[in-house]
DNA sequence: GTTGAGCGTT
């Protein structure tokens, strides 16, 4: 099983691996994904993780409010993609 | 060469 972590408050230069490399140390990724702005390209400054169901809510209370890239990011399970 | 609240693709 898995679940989805948004992630917000990252630096701009933040890339997808980076987020993976950061949450990897806390439980296991499945995947991540920077979003980019449809317009230019740029990261948007938030990202979303997917990772084990097991490991998502220690890895929320881990990392929410941790130091990345010299800010502190926010972390919390996403909301289902309806709406 | 920018910005800083906010929830994304098939």
């Amino acid at each position: 099983m898995s679940k989805t972590l948004y992630v917000g408050n990252l630096p701009w230069s933040t890339s997808d691996s980076d987020l993976a490399d950061v949450f990897k140390e806390h439980g296991n990724v499945i995947s991540s994904r920077i979003i980019t702005d449809k317009e230019t390209g740029r990261s948007r400054g938030f990202g979303f993780v997917e990772v084990d169901d097991d490991d998502a809510d220690k890895m929320v209370s881990m990392m929410n409010g941790s130091d990345f890239g010299g800010r502190q990011i926010v972390v919390n399970e996403a909301r289902p993609r309806e709406q």
